[in-house]
DNA sequence: CCTGCTGATGATTGCGTTAACATCTGCCCG
DNA sequence: CGGGCAGATGTTAACGCAATCATCAGCAGG
């Protein structure tokens, strides 16, 4: 009997009306903006309790030409890294009061990008975080160049788009820092897919270390990021007994490695030692639980959000080129002295 | 020297003048409706591709009372099962042509889903899915009631949502069945935290298999889904030597007890059985590698979707109450004879 | 040769909101 | 006591698109 209509929620205009204003008080009203006196104001606020309006976001969007929304683009948030990363956007994107819409591509190349991209600024977002983490995409993100400001996340920098990132050379360098300190001559690696950025830069953070000591430099080993690639390459490890410390570059590859030794009698950390990437929620209780580099995504997150509110709300703001976040390396059971 | 105005981006009037015709024209190429000549056609094509023509989603949305994008609403995306359901409801909704907006609620209460929901009618979604995997929010459910469409993941039963969901009870009983097949006098157990539905359904699918075969139904241990919350179970149970076979709620759960059971030299599954819950793709690589039940989130999401766009589609569609999905047992090496 | 229909196209209006400008009331001050 | 100014409110138009109705030409059938 009152007068909620079912179906339709009530606009506006509807609150005016009740309210006995016109649309455009109400509109002050519910931006705080201009002068309405403390007793419309009163009026109009019960107006729209009464009818529980709530503004259309859509048509502010159209109106204003912003939307108070930025948008995701990422590939494969079933990865720890890259669904990690989605998380802490999305958290600090909320607390700046932006919405979130995210879109997966298929595949990580130029124009499944490129279609993301477009499909989001159909959407009129006010910006972008790009989570690029292949080396195919990051020509991708050259070619934007539409007026939507674009953050890249975990990418290769291509000078046109600002990056914001974990540094991942810094990473590898600790990791291997840490083995070589226990006495190993050298440290070998399993790498991740050559197409990922991350692990490209694992590798050389991994080689420079090496060089930098003096060491000898083997083959890295490839993998897919996957436990299976992981057990895959510790069974050649094995076999090898001048193998006496391994960096990985991802914990659940790391977890497979930790699966073959142990299958094959290689003891850890006695024989071998054993550095992991990533911190996954569930390395501190692989057997045995396993040394590892640790990456902040939630401020990974709050960083991107924070440069793109920046370049969404100051137009003659200029970002860096490149912000790097510095991982920790977090010390367990898996690494420990070269055996004698 | 074209006329590609810098900075805004052209719109369907841009293209109607340029191709010489109306706007309506061009909304009729845009959604091949109604009648339009070949050439006209032709023309108007080609004036979009000069302009780079996209049509403006919002603008859309605003004129036709529907967006097409569905909103999902999860809570604490890195636990694996919601963050597998999310990935897998976003890839169907792709596929069916909808926008996907996310939402992840702070706090599962009934305020916060509430407010997320709200949210997401501002934004005009036609409908939504809440993953909504807490016994207290299954009655905010109830008070959803506007006009848009809501389907439930992995919620419990409530009678104004339909429910997708996986079969928790199902797989509980699989993974029981499978531990007393093997001689084992009864089943102990992990669960979940109370708060989670899936938790309760777990311990429920258990403690029924249990009853059906006559077992002792000993006194479940909880936990908090984490590594750590299974080890700490593990050190309990690995000091009384009438346990010879574990259910634990999620694999994560898993591994920690794996983890304690191994440091307090309880073989497995020699002396020890264990099966989980979830199937990650890593628990194929724990030591020893973890039988536990799989659950299809790919599905999960399909059907979610396929039913919510009928929902959406077909105003006196009437859903069934609930669509469970059946998981399946996936035997590996930490479960086996009972010790005789 | 006119009626009536069909196919192609255009004009108008509305979706819900806000910006920009217009109007109106008091009231201060010279 | 009138000019002018500030504060409060209203009016109009625009954002980009599509539904609805109108228009117009061509053409078959009586």
């Amino acid at each position: 009997m009152s007068d909620s209509r079912s179906g339709k929620s009530a606009t506006l205009v509807d609150v005016a009306r009740l309210a006995g204003v016109s649309a455009m008080t109400v509109s002050r009203v519910l931006n705080d903006r201009g002068n309405v006196s403390r007793e419309t104001r009163l009026r109009v606020e019960r107006a729209m309790e009464q009818v529980r309006y709530r503004p259309n976001v859509m048509a502010r969007s159209l109106s204003l030409g912003r939307s108070q929304t930025i948008g995701v683009v990422t590939y494969d948030t079933a990865q720890y890294g890259p669904g990690s990363a989605v998380l802490g956007i999305e958290r600090a994107a909320r607390e700046r009061g932006y919405g979130v819409t995210i879109t997966a591509i298929a595949r990580p190349d130029h124009d499944a990008l490129r279609s993301a991209v477009l499909s989001l600024d159909d959407r009129m977002v006010d910006g972008m975080v790009v989570i690029a983490p292949f080396t195919a995409m990051a020509g991708a993100l050259r070619d934007l160049g539409r007026g939507t400001p674009v953050v890249a996340a975990e990418a290769a920098h291509q000078g046109e788009v600002p990056i914001v990132g974990i540094d991942q050379g810094l990473g590898a360098r600790l990791a291997t820092r840490h083995l070589l300190g226990f006495g190993h001559r050298t440290v070998h690696h399993i790498a991740g897919p050559i197409e990922w950025i991350e692990s490209r830069l694992r590798s050389d953070g991994w080689r420079a270390e090496l060089a930098d000591a003096g060491a000898a430099v083997p083959a890295p080993l490839g993998g897919d990021w996957t436990a299976r690639a992981g057990y895959d390459a510790g069974m050649r490890l094995a076999d090898d007994n001048s193998v006496t410390a391994v960096f990985v570059a991802n914990d659940q590859m790391g977890l497979g490695l930790l699966h073959a030794l142990h299958e094959r009698g290689v003891r850890v950390p006695q024989d071998m030692s054993v550095v992991g990437f990533d911190d996954t929620p569930e390395s501190a209780y692989f057997l045995p639980a396993l040394s590892t580099v640790r990456q902040d995504f939630a401020r990974l997150g709050e960083v991107a959000v924070e440069l793109l509110d920046r370049l969404v709300t100051d137009d003659d703001f200029v970002a860096d080129d490149k912000l790097l976040i510095p991982p920790s390396l977090v010390v367990r059971a898996s690494s420990g002295p070269a055996p004698s």
